[in-house]
RNA sequence: GGGUUGGUAGCUCAGCUGGUAGAGCAUCUGACUUUUAAUCAGGUGGUCGCGGGUUCGAACCCCGCCCAACUCACCA
């Protein structure tokens, strides 16, 4: 049953300090000063300021007099006020610097100005030249100040910072002012989708958007978020996957296709999992699954290698080799190798049950699965979470791979693999299934199992079928989660660290 | 959805066997011209997640609910 998010009343909560820094920003104003002000903008940055000087005997910096004015702006993060001289720590987009105020150098009146309206939290705007303090760090000589705007929130205790994970999700913006590592793991994630970007560029990819907005649940096997059009009085559902378009555009001759956009499954929240996530999905006609190997191995190696400086990324403290050539495993090898079955209980659907049983998979699921199924299941349980180095699995059953290009030599497998790293898919590829009889068959079947109560078959797509029908052309694609990639690169734990505003229940 | 742990001041956290709700930082007042977790003196600040119950008395015990983290299930 759906929950009712909206509250009867939206009560911002208020507190003592709060209070009283409503009322200072009264009294400012009776003073003639713009608790909002605008229009004063900085001429650089504190990197910038401490770049310039770098290089500077400390000794001829200890002196201030007769240097270039600098003009900063930025979150007053620190304050310390000692009679007639005080220190602050202004903090921008590109880092920090100290900055000190002195009765001498402003003058009586606008030094007690300052006093009296400046604030840890507050966002101001200053000029001065730099000079270095006795404990030699740089800092700049406030003569010029203008408050920009008041904060009247209390930031986090400046020791502890802010360490409640709720409290850093539902509110990035001040886990972003409290904690710089933030920053710095989205500004890695931008550069993670800008060298994938460029990577797909210039191997002649055109970037495309397909809807979100599908009137059909197909591309993969999950449970969809339901919305409803009102001028069309139709009901949508948002997208799964991109595939089924991108494929259309194969059709249309587009050749060589990809697109970086949100997939959302209404499934369950995991440090691994998010309702809304990023997926690069690409196309690329007169391919096949194991061009698509060698292409994805140097992609990521390469990406690997710009993103930490080496092709040994350190993930939750153990490393991950990323240097190509990957291991290649089928399915069914990856088992053997793993001790969990021999060649020929694979063959036996029976010897394959007893076996998953005694690894811990529940006899009900186990007792409905056909062997490939329960192949599958096994591989799950125990392989996937010991593939630490990046490895592809080949090989996976026809019955798993709806939309995958059956094997010239065997029709119960496909020629597809899926790639996992940390224990972990990151990405699922094939050679596409082109055929529109057989893509028919299987539309048939899926749709039969969502009429037998399954939530995660697709829809019949007919429009898809009459597209294959005026040729697709041979072509292999692949999905690359974005989100798992990023983790991995950033060294994150949870999906939650590197999606800015994570999905989380309503306060 | 199940299990475990947690929710006490704006933040970080104490709070014993049920007996008047605490500290540090922030905030307010005062002192202070080289601090950087500044320091010193004094003050303000609480629906103890929410709702019931037990009890002379509940932050603490019991029941229900909400939220989160971790974990399992599901999934990429």
């Amino acid at each position: 049953m759906a929950k009712e998010n909206r509250k009867e009343t939206p009560i911002i909560d208020e507190n003592e300090v709060i209070k009283r820094k409503k009322e200072k920003i009264v009294q400012l104003k009776e003073l003639g000063v713009n608790a909002y002000a605008n229009g004063v903008a900085p001429d650089t940055t504190t990197e910038k300021v401490i770049a310039l000087y770098k290089d500077e005997p400390l000794e001829a910096l200890k002196t201030p007099g007769g240097r270039e004015k600098h003009s900063i702006a930025g979150r007053v993060v620190a304050l310390r006020v000692m009679g007639k001289l005080a220190f602050a720590r202004i903090k921008d987009e590109a880092g920090s610097l100290q900055v000190a105020f002195t009765r001498d150098t402003m003058g009586e009146d606008f030094y007690k100005l300052f006093k009296k309206s400046c604030d840890i939290g507050d966002i101001i705007w200053v000029e001065g030249e730099v000079f270095v303090t006795r404990t030699e760090e740089l800092t700049l000589l406030v003569d010029k100040f203008t408050l920009l705007t008041k904060s009247i929130r209390p930031l986090p205790e400046k020791f502890h910072g802010l360490t409640d994970k709720e409290l850093r999700y539902r509110q990035r913006y001040l886990d972003l002012i409290m904690n710089d590592e933030v920053k710095k793991s989205f500004v890695t994630r931008t550069k993670i989708v800008k060298f994938i970007r460029n990577f797909m560029d210039e191997h002649d990819f055109l970037e495309v958007e397909t809807p979100m907005l599908h009137p059909l649940v197909s591309g993969a096997a999950a449970k969809p978020f339901e919305t409803h059009h009102n001028a069309l009085d139709m009901k949508l559902v948002l997208r799964i996957a991109p595939e089924l378009h991108l494929k259309r555009l194969l059709v249309g001759g587009m050749g060589k296709v990809y697109e970086i956009n949100r997939n959302f499954r209404n499934e369950g929240i995991s440090v691994k999992h998010n309702p809304e996530f990023t997926m690069m999905e690409f196309y690329w006609p007169y391919a096949t699954y194991e061009d698509m190997m060698l292409f994805t191995e140097k992609m990521i190696a390469k990406l690997a290698e710009e993103i930490t400086g080496s092709t040994q990324v350190v993930y939750q403290e153990k490393t991950i080799d990323f240097s190509a050539p990957w291991k290649r495993m089928t399915v069914e090898e990856s088992l053997i190798e793993a001790g969990v079955v021999t060649k020929d209980a694979l063959k036996d659907e029976s010897a394959l049950k007893e076996i998953a049983k005694t690894k811990g998979i529940s006899a009900d699921k186990i007792e409905k699965m056909s062997r490939f199924k329960v192949m599958m299941e096994l591989f799950d349980e125990v392989v996937e979470p010991t593939l630490w180095n990046p490895t592809f699995i080949t090989k996976y059953p026809s019955e798993v791979s709806p939309l995958a290009r059956r094997s010239e030599d065997d029709d119960d497998y496909t020629d597809r693999y899926e790639l996992f790293m940390a224990g972990r898919e990151i990405a699922n590829a094939f050679s596409e299934l082109n055929d529109p009889a057989v893509q028919l068959a299987v539309f048939q079947q899926q749709a039969e199992a969502k009429q037998g109560g399954d939530e995660e078959a697709f829809d019949m797509d007919v429009d898809y079928i009459r597209a294959l029908e005026y040729a697709m052309p041979p072509a292999a694609g692949q999905g690359i989660g974005i989100d798992r990639l990023v983790m991995l690169l950033v060294d994150a734990p949870s999906i939650r660290d590197v999606i800015l505003f994570p999905h989380m229940r309503p306060e």
